[in-house]
RNA sequence: AGGCGCGUAGCUCAGGGGGAGAGCGCUUGCUUGACACGCAAGAGGUCGGCGGUUCAAGACCGCCCGCGCCUACCA
């Protein structure tokens, strides 16, 4: 019996054209030289090995939602694309692909394996924009850059060279963060602490004068022992006095070490107050060794495994045979089982610390002595401080603010050196004529291309290769091996896309950009490192203001991940419910301040909003045939207090819609829309319309209807483009008389006061108020809808009597009456059921009783809550504080409270005695 | 350890000095001339706890409890 199924709305087609579409047309390209006032974003470059996360999905919405916004409102609206090319991960990619054909990039060279990573990118990098398109992102594809083509090395040699000669970047050795199996240095924030429960070794170390007496030591890390150089105690500290400039014994090596007073790595509280020093494996010991002038030993090669030579360590000769070679994890059983062994092992408890990982790859880094390239980020986080003090650039949320003050303030040099082969190579050179007794420079390649660049080897920094060496005239000159941290150029991102070191239009125009739109876990790798470049090369800050946007996690609160199995896959969201209902419900859900939790169900939701607005649509098509011109302005219709209230209600979205999207409010935007599309434009005023189709309503009135039906889709469609840009334009194209290439090049709509209606706002609220009090009465006496009511209102004064004469019509089709009769002196029927608006009684004569029952216990209960509220606003009333101290229009408000809540409670009574007499 | 954020309906969450709100879910009725991806009616709340400011606090302030995240040189 079912009817068929016809006009759902189906996305795939429809998107997929759209989206061609705009690309033919190139619909997004932005011409540099036009008069509209410029707005900005760049897109926050994702992965080229990346595919489109939920992450994205919600970063580049929302950023979309700006674009269309700000281009329909006429500015001359930017979206510069493009993709970081990410060392590490991509180098990964492709290293893994050699690797299944067997060949290691080593053999291939370097040349080789760059130039196949060229080719990788070419096949396969385009992935990820693919599927922004597929999103719907508006972006001027025609600039789309990537993070290692020739204008941003332009811009990377540029920058990397005057900071160099500045003084800003210096090379040398250091203890980094280096990750074994990527076999590269590390930034800092690379490395992700995890909480690990580990045990805590506490090691005795004898004295060298007086063996009976040992120092205990506690460490995590019990295999670096070998490589400690001290002992350090507090100097205040009475336990350990007199241990200070004396030696301890080192188990396991023939070494002995000094003790040292430290009263910055020594806190005496913790354990015995002794602590080891191990310089070249640990950043604190590092630096305490600088203080005390200690030697560094470094144990461990780059590969994370024990050297294969340290003779400085003078560790025992059998352990050394055994534990050469080893992991750091093997290394440390055999040292404790040794230390064990011989009675120096004192104690072992269970120990919760942070161990730092990767973060590209999960592997335990190691602190690593190594010569790297850094960046000295104090001159530049200062000026890039000042200016978000100084509101120069505003974060939005602004509590976020804090997060990058706080790393600012506390900032460290920057390692920006990778030991990989893909990536900016820096543009740095050596001349081995100068360094004829390699000394400074170690060949590591039968051939003569691989070198080892030692700590003090003098750098040659130039844009371009050097002729000869400026030093000797010597030709010999190899380059720096190291290539740059990618995020050193994505930190130019926002002028080099625009073409910098050239000073071309776009920068001129463009720069700094409005907004960027990002999420708060890049701030410190990518916002903050953008203000300070920005501000250093361009002189100006890189963007106006900063969106922080939530982090999207599943629906249980949990991060997504592949490994948890709980990811949402975009495009398989979008093959399913197509791109506007998802983009919709990220825009619904991205309220500020909070992780948001997505699940299907949400999106289904907002799939249906979109079916629902689909098939207004469907229904408007259908009469639009009744308009004889589809273009007459509104001015010269005739309009009743439903079309005025329309009108009314337009203007409240279209300014509640602009004002959210100013304020970043996207979820008060989408709600707003929400409401407004379901909960007015359909709930009523299409019935409203429906009513006077149905009925013989003048074509007049007829007109109007459809007149501004239209006009209120077309309204919605417009502020609703941003949000879902398909369907609008789908629904724009079959609007009659719109034309043009897109919805996108039409106006953002504007409030227009005269317009304003609020007295059909109040008369249509009391229209529905009778409705769904004379509904009410139905549902309870359970009539069935099929069957007419006659409808009698007993009113209160003339102004309801106007009101209800010019609404009556649709009272009358909203209740299935046949009749709707009103006055102030209407006698009141009998039996009938009763409800009350306001002091407006609402009768629906009955002439069976069998359900009053259920009508008596609702009023009942409604006399109950009269009953509290009355006393609510009489106890605040008989306050003489309140009615002195409060204003005025509080008080009266409350006076007017308290008399209709007595009136209702009056009139409640009386109609459950008459029901009760009914009854009896 | 410090910092930030969050505790509001069964669930997910808006709101932010004077009316306790939405979506989903739930209950009941309905194939009603766009839509069952729907329509109509309804139930459901000590706004985490305690104290303070105020005529008035869910909102502002303090403390406490619980949860989450970030930062840190917790050997």
């Amino acid at each position: 019996m079912s009817r068929e199924k016809k006009t759902g709305y189906d996305p795939r087609g429809i998107e997929e054209r759209w989206a061609k579409a705009w690309e033919e047309a190139s619909a997004s390209h932005v011409d540099e030289s036009s008069p509209k006032p410029p707005y900005a974003i760049v897109i926050p470059p994702p992965n080229i090995t990346g595919f489109l996360h939920i992450g994205h999905a919600m970063n580049n919405t929302l950023q979309d939602i700006l674009i269309r916004w700000r281009r329909m409102q006429g500015y001359n609206a930017l979206w510069i694309p493009g993709t970081d090319h990410a060392g590490i991960a991509t180098q990964n990619v492709v290293e893994r692909q050699l690797r299944s054909e067997g060949i290691e990039r080593e053999t291939l060279g370097r040349d080789a394996f760059v130039a196949r990573v060229w080719k990788w990118k070419e096949e396969s990098g385009g992935t990820i924009i693919r599927q922004l398109k597929r999103l719907g992102a508006f972006c001027d594809w025609d600039r789309e850059c990537f993070t290692m083509d020739e204008p941003r090395q332009q811009a990377v040699r540029e920058v990397f060279v005057r900071l160099f000669h500045e003084g800003l970047i210096y090379r040398g050795e250091r203890l980094i963060n280096w990750c074994p199996r990527c076999r590269t240095a590390l930034s800092d924030i690379e490395v992700e602490h995890e909480e690990t429960q580990g045990l805590l070794y506490h090691i005795a170390y004898p004295l060298a004068d007086d063996p009976a007496t040992r120092l205990i030591v506690a460490t995590t890390r019990p295999e670096t022992m070998l490589g400690d150089t001290a002992v350090a105690v507090h100097p205040d500290d009475p336990r350990h006095a007199d241990q200070i400039g004396r030696r301890v014994m080192l188990p396991l090596t023939g070494r002995t070490i000094p003790v040292v007073g430290d009263p910055i790595l020594v806190d005496r509280e913790f354990g015995t107050g002794a602590v080891k020093i191990t310089p070249a494996h640990d950043f604190n010991d590092f630096e305490a060794g600088e203080r005390h002038n200690l030697p560094r030993i470094a144990l461990f090669d780059e590969t994370g495994r024990f050297a294969g030579s340290v003779p400085d360590a003078q560790i025992e000769p059998a352990l050394y045979r055994e534990i050469a070679g080893l992991e750091v994890e093997k290394a440390r059983e055999i040292v404790v089982r040794r230390l064990r062994d011989q009675g120096f092992l004192v104690q072992v408890d269970a120990h919760l610390h942070a161990v730092g990982k990767c973060y590209r790859c999960r592997t335990v880094v190691e602190p690593f002595l190594s010569p790297q390239w850094f960046v000295k980020v104090g001159p530049l986080a200062d000026p890039a401080i000042r200016a978000v003090e100084e509101g120069r650039t505003r974060f939005v949320p602004q509590h976020w603010e804090n997060t990058y003050f706080a790393w600012m303030r506390n900032i460290k040099d920057w390692c920006i050196s990778r030991q990989l082969w893909w990536g900016h190579q820096v543009p740095a050179w050596y001349c081995r004529q100068c360094d004829r007794d390699h000394l400074l420079l170690e060949m590591v390649s039968e051939d003569q291309q691989a070198h080892r660049i030692l700590r003090d080897a003098q750098p040659i920094v130039a844009t371009s290769p050097p002729d000869a060496c400026p030093r000797c005239g010597g030709q010999g000159l190899v380059r720096d091996p190291d290539v740059l941290d990618t995020w050193f150029s994505s930190a130019l991102w926002p002028f080099s896309t625009m073409g910098w070191p050239e000073q071309t239009e776009l920068l001129r125009r463009f720069y700094p950009t409005s907004t960027l739109v990002t999420s708060f876990d890049i701030i410190f790798f990518w916002v903050a490192r953008m203000m300070m470049m920005g501000l250093k090369f361009m002189n100006d800050v890189p963007f106006k203001e900063v969106y922080i946007h939530a982090l999207v996690r599943d629906a249980e609160g949990q991060k997504m991940s592949k490994s948890k199995g709980n990811v949402i896959d975009p495009l398989e969201i979008i093959d399913k419910h197509g791109a506007d209902a998802f983009r919709f419900t990220l825009a619904a859900l991205a309220a500020q301040g909070r992780d948001i939790r997505l699940s299907e169900e949400r999106i289904e939701g907002y799939r249906h909003f979109c079916n629902k607005l689909w098939n207004a649509h469907q229904f408007l098509t259908r009469y639009l045939p009744l308009l004889e011109d589809p273009l007459l302005p509104v001015s010269s219709l005739s309009l009743d207090l439903a079309d005025r209230w329309l009108l009314h209600r337009l203007n409240g979205l279209i300014e509640s819609v602009t004002w959210a999207l100013e304020e970043y409010r996207f979820n008060e935007a989408a709600s707003a829309l929400y409401q407004f599309v379901w909960h007015e434009y359909c709930d009523w005023y299409l019935e409203i319309v429906k009513s006077r189709l149905i009925s013989e309503s003048s074509r007049e009135l007829q007109q109007t209807g459809v007149a501004l039906l239209l006009l209120g889709l077309e309204t919605t469609l417009r502020l609703l483009h941003p949000f879902m840009p398909f369907m609008t334009e789908e629904i724009w194209a079959q609007l009659p008389g719109r034309g043009g290439i897109s919805l996108m090049l039409e106006h953002w709509p504007k409030a227009d006061p005269t317009r304003e209606a609020a007295d059909a706002e109040t008369a249509m609220g009391l229209m529905m108020e009778l409705t769904r009090a004379a509904r009410d009465l139905r549902s309870d006496l359970e009539i069935a809808p099929s069957k007419a009511i006659r409808l009698m209102l007993r009113t209160a004064s003339d102004n309801d009597d106007r009101t209800i004469e010019a609404v009556k019509s649709y009272l009358a089709a909203f209740t299935r009456a046949e009749q709707v009769t009103f006055g102030q002196h209407l006698d009141r029927p009998s039996p009938a059921a009763v409800g009350l608006v306001g002091d407006i009684e609402v009768h629906l004569p009955v002439d069976d009783l069998s359900a009053f029952t259920a009508r008596q216990q609702k009023l009942r209960r409604e006399l109950d809550k009269v009953g509290q509220e009355l006393t609510r606003v009489e106890k605040k009333l008989s306050n003489a504080d309140f009615v002195s101290k409060a204003p005025t229009e509080v008080v009266a408000k409350q006076r007017d409270e308290q008399a209709r809540l007595a009136d209702t409670r009056a009139k409640l009574l009386q109609h459950l005695e008459r029901i009760d007499q009914l009854l009896r």
